[in-house]
RNA sequence: CGGGGUGUAGCGCAGCUUGGUUUAGCGCACCUGCUUUGGGAGCAGGGGGUCGGAGGUUCAAAUCCUCUCACCCCGACCA
């Protein structure tokens, strides 16, 4: 390709809306435009790059034996409202009406629809399993779409739905689906963790989430490098050292309790600096409340903070904190303990506290707080747990190495749904046994659109991109430094030839521009390999092969040219 | 949805507090010519704006007031 065939828009400055690196890139490198908030139109270079990552996805899901196929963006009500997901879904979902006044939706996702298909066509026990996939636009309207391509409203995905008549065809495509997953992230080039993640709203019993380490990565990995356990942070399993918190055997002198006066103190902080007491040294008291108005109170060491994820598992409802407005027993907050609060109100204890002696806590009363709390004899707890996050310095749950944390972007996720759609939709086939029974399902969606900006995200340096060469627009970026010298420029067009004769993807700069702004745009827009042909080649022939990620520089011999595409058309291979 | 902020040329911004010497300006980008050409060149000339929109106050509005729309940041939420 050359550059004066091309539609290539490079900016100098970082436009004004963008935060993170990925996002000013993608528009700097001439990727992306915005068309409004969280939806974005492609322009030829990063409609290059989604195409080649598509294709890695493409084939390494026909790899693993699943299926293309291609459903509508526009899906039906009805569809949603059998599910229930019309409702549960809220205002994320797009909605809108046809002529006729029949509810739409702009598909946020595909379980509905596929399940509906499946269940039209997949009569038999014969026809599974089944894995379809496809690629295609999904919508959400974002409460707030931000970070450019990570957190679109209108983004491209790459779903993938299994339909099984056994656990072991459900366990089969998940394990061929982490594989393939794994695969694509290695073709690509990246550095990447699989972990451990809750399902959330979407069902199954559990997930796991393909993680690209990036230090602006919204999640965060706790992970071992002994036994490679590895979990996203909300649900992340841990052990305390022992000398983080009390030992029950060793014992202090159990003081009494003294209440202490502390106006308007009612964070942890304020009573850190108030009463010059480690936060481990204090309880805090977290309350929380169920959709049926059932309080419950967890104790934890005030330098943790309350997980609730763990502990929506752990009393298995939805919960929400409480705050002046929504609490029946109007309790103090800022000033809550576990000592004289109201019997009605469960108390559960995190591990971070147990067996330590003469805590601080709250009084339960507006500007007081207690001295010198133990447990037993001033409060009792049903049940010890972990409802805390991991922090630094914890230790993994099966082999007692320290912890390690990491900051990545989730760009692939695979579910085991079970039969929650099957049924709800009445997906069904009829057995061997002559029995009819709900397909047993799995979905797994890797981020096309969001893996491209987290490629940018783990890839680049003050100078713009850096692709991988897997998925780089171009291979070589062909630079005359000179376009009015006749002798570079037509040395470069036979260069140029050679290039696409050996069909590599090259984009020549045949720009009449300086050789500098040449330069920075082919560094800003990642190409991996620059071909120089500028004063060293009028001396001597000789070409100059600079490398984007930093590797050595080459002097070539024109006349070595031949040999070298030959080297890096294997390579590419 | 709550809190904060911004809309002025393709992009980045100044001007607004205190309305009029501003014919709306600057940098980048763009066009023409000449000189340049190994890391975002120089000189000269030039094009491009209904100052987000509507209404109002005023002799006079980018500037003050009201409404409205869009966008951004922080939070709750989420693949």
């Amino acid at each position: 390709m050359k550059f004066s065939n091309y539609f290539l828009p490079t900016l100098k400055e970082d436009p004004s809306d963008s935060d993170i690196i990925s996002h000013s890139l993608s528009i700097r490198a001439g990727l992306i435009r915005k068309v409004a908030s969280g939806i974005y139109a492609f322009l030829p270079l990063g409609y290059k790059i989604l195409k080649k990552i598509e294709n890695i996805v493409r084939e390494e899901m026909n790899n693993a034996n699943a299926i293309e196929i291609f459903m509508p963006v526009m899906q039906p009500a009805e569809i949603w409202q059998e599910s229930n997901r019309w409702y549960e879904y809220g205002p994320e979902m797009f909605k809108i009406v046809d002529r006729n006044e029949r509810d739409f939706c702009l598909g946020p996702t595909h379980e509905e629809l596929i399940t509906t298909m499946a269940s039209a066509d997949i009569y038999s026990y014969k026809d599974l399993p089944v894995n379809l996939y496809q690629i295609q636009v999904k919508f959400r309207d974002e409460i707030r779409p931000r970070y450019g391509l990570l957190r679109a409203r209108e983004f491209i995905m790459k779903d993938a739905y299994s339909f099984g008549a056994t656990e072991e065809d459900l366990d089969k495509d998940y394990e061929a689906m982490y594989d393939a997953y794994s695969k694509i992230i290695e073709r690509i080039g990246l550095k990447y963790k699989v972990v451990e993640a809750d399902s959330g709203l979407i069902g199954g019993k559990f997930s796991h989430e393909f993680m690209i380490l990036a230090d602006n990565g919204e999640e965060t990995i706790v992970y071992c490098d002994k036994c490679g356990y590895a979990a996203n942070i909300d649900n992340a399993k841990y052990s305390l050292k022992k000398s983080s918190h009390g030992n029950k055997n060793y014992v202090n002198e159990i003081k009494g309790v003294e209440e202490i006066y502390t106006p308007n103190i009612k964070t942890i902080e304020d009573l850190v600096n108030f009463l010059h007491q480690p936060s481990q040294n204090i309880i805090k008291t977290m309350v929380v409340k169920n959709p049926q108005d059932k309080v419950f109170a967890f104790l934890l060491s005030g330098d943790r903070a309350l997980n609730l994820n763990k502990v929506e598992k752990f009393l298995g409802t939805s919960l929400e904190l409480i705050n002046e407005e929504n609490n029946r027993y109007n309790l103090p907050i800022g000033f809550i303990g576990p000592a004289g609060l109201n019997k009605e109100i469960t108390v559960y204890g995190d591990y971070t506290i147990y067996g330590k002696q003469n805590l601080i806590s709250g009084a339960n009363k507006v500007d007081y707080h207690y001295k010198n709390i133990n447990s037993q004899r001033d409060f009792q707890v049903k049940d010890w747990g972990n409802f805390s996050y991991p922090v630094v310095g914890d230790l993994c749950e099966n082999c007692r190495e320290e912890l390690n944390f990491d900051k990545g972007i989730e760009v692939g996720h695979i579910f085991k749904l079970g039969t929650k759609y099957s049924e709800k939709l009445d997906g069904k086939f009829l057995d061997s046994d002559g029995k009819l029974k709900p397909y047993i399902m799995g979905c797994y969606g890797i981020g096309i659109t969001r893996m491209l900006a987290a490629v940018i995200e783990q890839s680049h340096d003050e100078k713009g991109i850096i692709w991988p060469e897997s998925i780089a627009p171009f291979l070589v970026s062909l630079i005359v430094t000179n376009m009015s010298e006749t002798t570079l420029k037509d040395s470069a067009e036979d260069a140029y030839e050679l290039l696409l004769k050996n069909k590599i993807e090259v984009l020549y700069d045949d720009r009449d521009i300086s050789a500098g702004i040449k330069f920075k745009d082919s560094d800003l827009t990642g190409i991996p390999i620059k071909m120089i042909f500028g004063k060293k080649f009028l001396q001597n022939e000789t070409i100059d092969i600079e490398y984007r990620d930093g590797a050595p520089k080459i002097e070539l011999k024109f006349i070595d040219l031949e040999n070298f595409i030959k080297k890096i058309k294997k390579s590419d291979e």
